[in-house]
DNA sequence: GGGTATTTGTCCGTATGTATT
DNA sequence: AAATACATACGGACAAATACC
């Protein structure tokens, strides 16, 4: 009685998706047969696979039917590591993505230069309506779309005689590297700032997320500061919220066992009294 | 003729939001208003509002109206800090938030214990059925629920003498400093994990967050170890997605000026050709 | 390639319920 | 109590995508 029926048929089937009845991937009757199952309208049902929809709980294909959605291994990108070594480009990325027997590839450096505007402005620190180098890259994992990725550089860098920021598409030392034998410029240090964010269009289209914008992203902007603790760079990598998380490591910590993993029976916090 | 009409009607009210037309908590015109307006019926006009809805543009009112969403200033959690000193339980909490003129609260500890399950076996490394002490926590930052958390501790310390984690409510110096006192134990490092999800009923409903699940959560897992590097401790952070974002900090990095937050306007990051 | 059946997508109209002012 | 506005539910019609023969 309390509840409307849509989510009482909504209930009826993510309890059988959760119960293993429904099976990830397997397809859930069709919306006449369901009309006919719940004694409900068409649209009735349609409102109740609308709110499956939206938990992320199944997918519709047109001509095809309704499905219950794979379930996603995801991707742990770790974010801490030596201060002096994180690689301004993909370096770390590629050393880490095979050492799980993962083949990691990346576009070559779209170059660009630009005016600094929004974030870049107050990460970088640099004057207003001053120009930086953009060098954006595509990377994949076993051919999916993994992140987008776009490093900023002051231009000063380049007047002190970094060129090949703004000339090369590729620094295989990594740029890091790069800047410390190019001009002795050592980072010795980075501050990440994590969030959450609904995709525009161009990263709905490139992690082919659904483009009911349900699916987040992750945008992590990296700045990473030299001795004199002035910005030598800001990294603004976009990941899918649905298959990623990261990892931060503080102080002494053993390696991680790579535990199969598995359910995602999470222990219970408790029957939430709000009071 | 491309896109459908609800789709058409829903990009010029997008439209109309990012450019200021309609500016954030101005009530947009009634349904039957947009309806004669777009010479559409209620229910597309419905389906372009829908559309809005889940991508957190709009909210709905029930007998009020269609309004466009407040702007959120987010909250900032630093991650990484004093390996030793991370307290186990709200202490840095409450420093952190009463230094930027916030008045942080926090129920006392509802302590209860459990079979270990799930993550909390995998992360605290416990035998499978042994059990666990949990002690939860709502946290709340001038009056506005700021986050649920639940730390996990082996039944092993209680045993080894730690009694006031079941027994206090409330350990005013901390968890970590407590148990150094006590048993000696030094937390010397700790690990993150964070990945965003749905949130669940119990959290839609303490954060009161709009119950069509379209606001993800933050769900950050701390393992604690000690010098033997065992696991300690495990705090589960529940935080939602919307009004967060984290900071993570390595090696020397100068303190953030307190840029006042301003504008979404990010910097392109290019015409994304996904070729 | 074409044709047909199936399935979901869009759009309409209407009626009634519920929350707020 | 009345008016307003959104929420739920019904029904029908046609379009678009897909699969299969």
């Amino acid at each position: 009685m309390p509840d409307p029926m849509y989510r009482r048929i909504a209930d009826d089937l993510r309890d059988k998706i959760e119960s293993g009845e429904l099976a990830h991937g397997s397809q859930l009757p069709t919306e006449l047969e369901l009309r006919e199952r719940y004694d409900a309208s068409r649209n009735t049902v349609r409102d109740a696979i609308k709110w499956l929809i939206t938990r992320g709980l199944v997918e519709t294909r047109p001509g095809q039917g309704t499905f219950v959605v794979e379930k996603i291994e995801p991707y742990i990108t770790v974010l801490t590591g030596e201060a002096s070594e994180s690689a301004g480009e993909g370096d770390i990325y590629i050393q880490e993505v095979t050492a799980k027997r993962r083949v990691p590839k990346a576009t070559d450096p779209r170059v660009e230069i630009q005016a600094a505007a929004g974030v870049v402005l107050e990460d970088l620190q640099v004057e207003p309506k001053s120009q930086v180098v953009s060098r954006h890259q595509q990377r994949f994992i076993d051919g999916i779309p993994f992140s987008l990725q776009t490093s900023f550089y002051p231009m000063g860098l380049v007047e002190r005689g970094a060129l090949r920021l703004i000339q090369a598409p590729d620094i295989a030392e990594g740029t890091v590297a790069y800047l410390r034998k190019e001009l002795g410029l050592s980072q010795v240090g980075y501050r990440d700032k994590i969030r959450v964010r609904a995709p525009d269009a161009n990263e709905s289209a490139f992690f082919r997320l659904p483009d009911d914008g349900r699916v987040a992203v992750f945008e992590v902007r990296r700045t990473a500061f030299d001795e004199e603790g002035d910005p030598i760079r800001l990294t603004i990598s976009i990941y899918p919220a649905d298959r990623n998380q990261f990892t931060v490591t503080v102080g002494k910590v053993p390696d991680e066992i790579p535990a199969e993993p598995d359910v995602t029976s999470d222990q219970a916090q408790g029957a939430g009294r709000t009071g």
